[in-house]
DNA sequence: CTTGGAATGTCAACAAGGCTGACGTAGTTT
DNA sequence: AAACTACGTCAGCCTTGTTGACATTCCAAG
């Protein structure tokens, strides 16, 4: 009250952070409760989803580079990985240049999956785009980009090359 | 490539729905990851800092209205409780009006704990708010209430009276 | 005023998916 | 040959979600 002249230091306002912190936790909610009821119909998680989401956006990746950004323990990726493998949406394909990595595609069926799964949320994500219009898309991205840790930053950063 | 005039569908490519699905996730778990530090301290999860968090902003809520706002089972939430009444945090009066329902209360320790997790969590939120700017943030905003169920949107709305 | 049903909360048992620690097996590097 | 790396796996634990069964309390209909 006593500092509330319209300073640009108005919006850090407690109050409003306290806000920002639910407006993030129920909004996280509605960002993964699409997926979470498609895959309670396989018999799948949102760990698999993870995993066949990052396997999609980088084929061929090898499990080292999925455990860091995943950022689970391979004991934890394994299992999940070994049921997308066996039920055949995950091929593992034994590297040539180094024989010890596993590299990760999905097959078709897991391709689907993934279509399927990032249908539903894109469709949420693209109507509160729409309704919250081209400027606050803006500043979303910007925020977001800001509140993760910064090696994360870089690794969104690196797959940007080429958008414009 | 081809649609790329400045068009106001522009900005809902599938691949930047998919960069934006991506900042979402390594955005949430930023803003976890201070929050579930100081909690693996104690020995308490992020289940007892999100009934820490709304019992601080509705202090006496019961019981049902706290299962309401986390969705999930009672049973789930019973657990939490349970800890957080043994250990002094929290304070659960059986209801005046209604002997069935149970009011909560955080404690003077429950409210410390309160205050040293949510300062960590709007520590980043603010950083993430100054690097952004005043624009990113009211955009920011805009998007995630349109990201979350519209019960929850509503929730959120009746806590916003008499902000401005 | 009693009795049956709804609401509220507790106890028990199970599953998913994190974790640590230990170990095996290839393959690569020095 | 030795050491290190990438990956897989076994065993066991913790948190936090789930269902099912049950006790208590309240209220309303008979």
């Amino acid at each position: 009250m006593a500092e509330a002249h319209s300073d640009n230091l108005l919006f850090l306002t407690d109050e409003q952070l306290r806000r920002a912190i639910e407006a993030m936790f129920f909004a996280y909610r509605g960002f993964t409760a699409d997926p979470d009821r498609i895959l309670s119909g396989y018999d799948y998680g949102r760990a698999h989803h993870r995993a066949v989401h990052f396997i999609h956006r980088s084929p061929g990746t090898t499990v080292n580079n999925l455990l860091a950004i995943l950022g689970v323990t391979k004991q934890s990726l394994n299992r999940v990985l070994r049921t997308l493998v066996e039920d055949g949406l995950v091929d593992s394909r034994v590297g040539n240049r180094d024989r010890r990595e596993r590299h990760l595609f999905l097959t078709a069926a897991g391709e689907t999956l993934e279509r399927e799964l990032s249908d539903a949320q894109r469709a949420r994500m693209r109507a509160a785009f729409r309704e919250a219009g081209p400027n606050a898309v803006a500043g979303f991205r910007e925020v977001l980009e800001h509140m993760m840790d910064p090696e994360m930053r870089r690794h969104i950063a690196a797959t940007r090359e080429g958008e414009r």
